[in-house]
DNA sequence: CATGAATGAGTATTCATTCAT
DNA sequence: TATGAATGAATACTCATTCAT
């Protein structure tokens, strides 16, 4: 019957997801700079001029708040990936351009980082962790696309989820160590680093002598 | 200390054991248990049978007391290196040594990576995470073993520090997202998979060829 | 009322039906099965399928609509004894069947003792408690009826207020300790208890000679 | 150990039983005064001087606070009772001595009342309630006594159970519809009447007629 | 009229730390 | 010296009520 009649205050759907994108947006902020257990949800209320019922309308426990944030975390992680690498036709610098977005999105937003080492450490029980819920989601393609590779020679033919797992631990470490003490190189380098070590242990002989068409280039 | 000084029996020998190191052993095993939060210091107490007064005769905070701990796992993390590379003369195979004897102490001493995360995620504003001061404090005499192997020409030739950057954010890495997600493979496998890939991203092409002579042999 | 008034069909027959006695009638559900404290006005809304807001326009506070439940109850119990004693001729009579039916109401009405009893906890301060403001109302006659049987030599002479008072005390505390611990034994049991007890104390010799003519029978 | 060398700071049993019985005096007062919900821990820590925690060292919540008020006050009913009785020799005249008793304590202490109701309000679903487990644990004796009048012929035959139900309903009815609108008659005259009723229902025609004798003297 | 989004005062419970014994 | 009783600041979450649409 209310398809007829309507009657009430009509819920703006757009606004109402708006307005979670807003929560999560600063709820990253504080939870990144304060920690999980530090933030009270009265601060990210107060922060957004919400009352703290508001919050709680749209994410039932603190818990859930924070694990949404990790959530968007990783999102936005595999829409700047899968942007980046969108038009790049060679595989090789398709794996190198993921790499090079991967890192480029920590970069940009160390908050995420944060939300990955709080999420380790105050919910280390959960089942399945936001991030590996996200990498079993997106791996699969990167799996078929190094099979391809060795089977062309360009790699050199080892199970492919030993690579993908290296540099996965690769890329997990550096965000992981490198906000543990501070930035101390340029993403730059950092990028070209990782890419030095890992693509000399994983491409073939023919494509080794090519790598330092891979690596960034110098932003002079 | 008191083995200088003591003399005659001391009252209560019993009660007199029961000291710092109980105390870090048993800490250790709560924190990485449950967390730097959620482990109270009467839980701590409790289970050693003392009373709460007693911790913080020995800590003053409760802060003091988890960095300790982290500090010990540290300490012990060295000596296990220490003691695993003593006796290698050939230099390359003692940085083997090394890198499986630092996965080997993580993987024998799980809670010791859950302190390390915990220290992240709630101290991180410290200036100087305890791992790094450790670090630092052991990473020299590696950087010059590797500048003899690059003069030797059995390294590729780049500054050592980026090598042993990449190698402790790999290592870091393994044992984050290892225990993030729960152990997936063998300490052996693991050992091997980091060899394989990284040794053949740092070694010149003559010693590549000896690659599988620094592999973990499968202990059939 | 608006049968009165109402010309033409009305827009919304079934909304219109949604009103007063509704919300009352699933309020006395929720209040009983919950309590005051613990049920939400959200429940109720959300129960018959009504906006929070809607259940505001009928009452306006949350007290409000708890008392008007009360005394939907009250109202409930007097017409239920109106009823049953209306062709009753016999004083005596009207009496043993007001009783029945007064035990008789809350028997099928436990919610409404649960309501009572909310009433008594939670607004204890309340000058004027239902329970007592329908009392008053309606126990006039009752009294007038009592010193005509004195008059009449049927019932032992005493002040009429103490016998409707020890009565409507048995009664209040019969449904009160029967509701406390589970029913324990039959309505008709019950009845016949509570009239053995109190019409031995307050008959004349003569009457209570033919105590039994006033008892339920059983209904094999 | 510990029995040998006690160390640290000793407890006091003696303070601490002091201690739990300060607190739940003034808690009765309170939960009785405000009602269960509407007091708070905090009101109760201030009052008696004491941090909020030391009231939860004692009880583990605030329920089970509310729950051993309610205990004590039976347990205190229990000792009237039994001291009332101790010394009468004629089992009618301690029944009566009972009654009065009964009523006598929940007259000096109408607090304990209200811990009744409040029980019942906020937990009737505890599977025994307090009240119950005390009428329990004591009624055995009076049903003995019971049963021997009848057998000397002192009180109708009749199952003891159904008289001791009767009275039970009686006083708890009195008790709560007394305190439901205010005092409105002295205690002596309530005693007489309960008495008067009751005693006149159960009592043999012999003993009927000495009824007087087991009422209260008007204490001029 | 009807709605339900927004609000924020209100509260039980925890736990690091202190200090009298 | 060792203890553990006492403390009170800190905090997630609820829900009656309001009011813009």
């Amino acid at each position: 019957m209310e398809t007829l009649t309507k009657r009430g205050r009509p819920k703006n759907e757009e606004l109402l997801a708006l307005r979670r994108e807003d929560i999560l947006a600063f709820a990253t902020e504080k939870f990144s700079q304060y920690g999980y257990q530090r933030t009270d949800v009265q601060l990210i209320a107060d922060g957004l001029g919400l009352g703290k019922g508001t919050i709680y309308r749209y994410f039932s426990t603190k818990e859930e708040l924070f694990l949404a944030t990790v959530d968007r975390g990783m999102v936005g992680l595999n829409a700047c990936i899968t942007a980046a690498t969108a038009s790049i036709e060679d595989p090789v610098n398709r794996i190198a351009m993921a790499l090079s977005a991967f890192l480029g999105y920590f970069d940009e937003h160390p908050e995420v980082v944060e939300l990955l080492i709080q999420e380790r450490a105050e919910f280390r029980d959960r089942e399945n962790p936001t991030f590996r819920l996200h990498r079993e989601k997106n791996i699969g393609p990167w799996h078929t696309l190094l099979e391809e590779l060795m089977a062309a020679g360009r790699v050199r033919t080892m199970p492919a989820d030993i690579i993908t797992g290296v540099i996965s631990d690769t890329l997990y470490g550096k965000i992981f160590t490198t906000y543990f003490g501070g930035k101390r190189r340029t993403f730059q380098s950092q990028v070209n680093e990782v890419l030095t070590v890992i693509f000399a242990g994983i491409l073939s002989d023919d494509e080794r002598g090519k790598l330092s068409d891979y690596l960034l280039e110098s932003q002079e």
